[in-house]
DNA sequence: ATCCAAATGTAAACTACCCGACATTTCTGT
DNA sequence: ACAGAAATGTCGGGTAGTTTACATTTGGAT
């Protein structure tokens, strides 16, 4: 990997937007990073020294374990999306695992000792870290609150629709998704059983709301669904 | 109020350890205070400017409203939590109020800008703060896994430990708990109904596992719960 | 081309929980 | 001390969604 490239790398992801050039240099330095396959685990919450994860390719899902062993997915993540111990502690209660969704991944990560030293000497990317992590919790009780007010087909159709918005590619009302999920995770994410979700995918397929099929998702019309 | 009294107010908080005395003299000057009833809103997401409060005595709960106009209790805060526009972004979409659960409460309030311009000035307060947001989603993380995962029985027990660890008077493995909420709070707390949360908080009581009032609660034996 | 594993489809039994409806108890203000 | 409101108790009926169980399809590996 050439000096160039993660520099380039850095650069054009929004939170380092407060930095200079040097100091984008001085942060490559530290930086190291990674590649991985579909189906790859990229990372562990209890292994190795704690560390802050940035996806510069691909899409990866979190998923946590609890004590019973139940996986649940937690995130989808984007390019440009950050992961690992982003509360700048390690945690040994949380049990977690990243997995690669898509054939090509590429990330790049920061020590979390090296991170909070640049952290203390950039106030004003500080200030940007704290509201992406603000951010992040915003979207968290929003999917919480969902969950908990709303039925399956209710939170199936939002998250079509969200994923739509973030990754498809749009033709007026059209939208046409990459997809990189089985049913398996989609059930996971809008926290439902397997067969509950594929019941009602075909129903909204009935209804020629959405095309599905293991390569794509084609929302005809995103304002009726 | 005594700019003395204000003085104290804030140095005992753990996120403003890391600032010098003349420091937290600074951020006095910035800070609001103000005092309450039980039942009184306390603030509301939509209106006013956006501050950043911290909670100096009694107990409020956080209290979201959504587009259906169902609400759902977020948080219950204790001395010392923070409150408001944490993620340090007016975000018109969420709405949501805070309301008095005890007699008497006090709290105080930054100005988000305020808050932000100390944030830059002091680096580490930035970390600790950054911290302190990062935990806070922790926490979230953890409620929305039980949600996920777990029936309305295991949720109202686990409420009921974390409760009685936090705020409740230990002896042994006995804990009595300073009642403030009522069985439709606690119902809204672990996401179930009213009924529900009655029918499950009796049966613990028939079990001789909890002695449940409006005044307090009283866990006999914790390890048995 | 064929085999295997993973993904998807389908159906019936079961259940935890919600919702409505009402009774009873306790608290609060005057 | 009394009234009204708020909180708590109790009971079935209805149902969304889980679970179990198996059938079928698809894609990738050799």
């Amino acid at each position: 990997m050439y000096e160039e490239l993660k520099y380039w790398y850095l650069r054009d992801h929004k939170l380092f937007w407060t930095l200079s050039m040097s100091q984008i240099k001085q942060l490559c330095i530290i930086v190291g990073f990674k590649k991985a396959k579909k189906g790859d685990v990229i990372y562990f919450s209890s292994s190795d020294v704690p560390r802050i994860f940035l996806l510069k390719k691909g899409n990866i899902k979190i998923v946590s374990i609890d004590e019973d062993g139940n996986e649940t997915i937690k995130e989808i993540l984007q390019k440009g999306d950050l992961f690992g111990e982003l509360a700048l502690e390690k945690d040994s209660d949380v049990n977690e695992y990243a997995k690669a969704l898509t054939e090509e991944v590429s990330i790049c990560s920061f020590l979390l000792s090296d991170f909070e030293d640049l952290l203390v000497k950039n106030p004003s990317l500080a200030l940007s870290y704290t509201k992406f992590v603000g951010l992040k919790m915003k979207r968290f009780k929003n999917n919480y609150s969902n969950l908990v007010s709303k039925d399956a087909k209710t939170r199936l159709v939002s998250f079509l629709k969200e994923w739509a918005i973030r990754e498809g590619k749009q033709e007026g009302n059209k939208y046409t998704i990459d997809n990189y999920l089985t049913q398996t995770d989609i059930a996971q994410i809008i926290c439902t059983s397997r067969q509950t979700a594929t019941l009602l995918l075909n129903e909204l397929e009935e209804k020629n709301l959405i095309y599905y099929s293991r390569k794509e998702i084609l929302i005809d019309d995103i304002s009726k669904l």
